[in-house]
DNA sequence: CCCTGATTCGC
DNA sequence: GCGAATCAGG
């Protein structure tokens, strides 16, 4: 597969929408999470916003090409034909002054007001239907990545633990996240 | 282990 | 230009 004018534009409308590599990559077929990605650069458009987890590490091995200076910034001229003096606007990108953007795409209908914050009905549903398949595991088959969440009476042999496969580092899957982090401001009027 | 994006480098 | 391999992180 290579990449067509209209793969092209899917992969830009989807990065656009902060869908995943690899959900592009599926969705194209054909290729890659890898090669998504390396088209995405290619193409300049990597940084979504400022908050990009790992975007510079240059260091640490393989580049011995290390420059004194401190910032090798150079910024991609836009390529003008002839020396005109025509003045750019305002394309100036400072590094600083950074609004953030939230995009909103179309098809997700959830925006998280958070407000008189309860735990939401929502999660609370989600954590019953997680109960339903969860795996119901023993204490001695939790794992790293398995929900500890516990469900039932520990006393009775109605107790198991979730064992849902956890998303990251957090100790319990995405529903029961949810309701184990609670806002606090739900708890706190909940004195006696 | 699952996932994410970033980077490198042979092709 | 491409993308697998690798890296770095959640």
């Amino acid at each position: 597969m290579s990449w067509t004018d209209e793969r092209v534009e899917t992969l830009k409308k989807m990065w656009g929408e902060g869908q995943s590599a690899s959900q592009i990559a599926k969705e194209l077929g054909g290729v890659t999470r890898n090669a998504v990605i390396g088209k995405v650069h290619r193409l300049g458009l990597s940084n979504r916003n400022s908050g990009a987890t790992a975007a510079a590490k240059p260091e640490a091995k393989a580049k011995p090409a290390a420059a004194p200076k401190p910032e090798p910034k150079p910024r991609p001229m836009p390529k003008t034909e002839a020396a005109r003096p025509v003045p750019e606007p305002s394309t100036e990108v400072k590094p600083v002054a950074h609004v953030r953007k939230q995009i909103i795409p179309a098809g997700q209908p959830l925006p998280p007001q958070p407000s008189a914050n309860e735990i939401s009905p929502e999660a609370l549903a989600k954590v019953n239907e997680v109960e339903k398949k969860s795996k119901k595991i023993s204490l001695m088959e939790l794992t790293e990545r398995t929900c500890k969440w516990p469900v039932g009476d520990p006393a009775t042999e109605d107790f198991w633990f979730c064992g849902l496969p956890v998303q990251a580092g957090k100790p319990y899957c995405e529903a029961h996240v949810g309701v184990a982090f609670q806002p606090m401001s739900a708890r706190r009027d909940r004195r006696r």
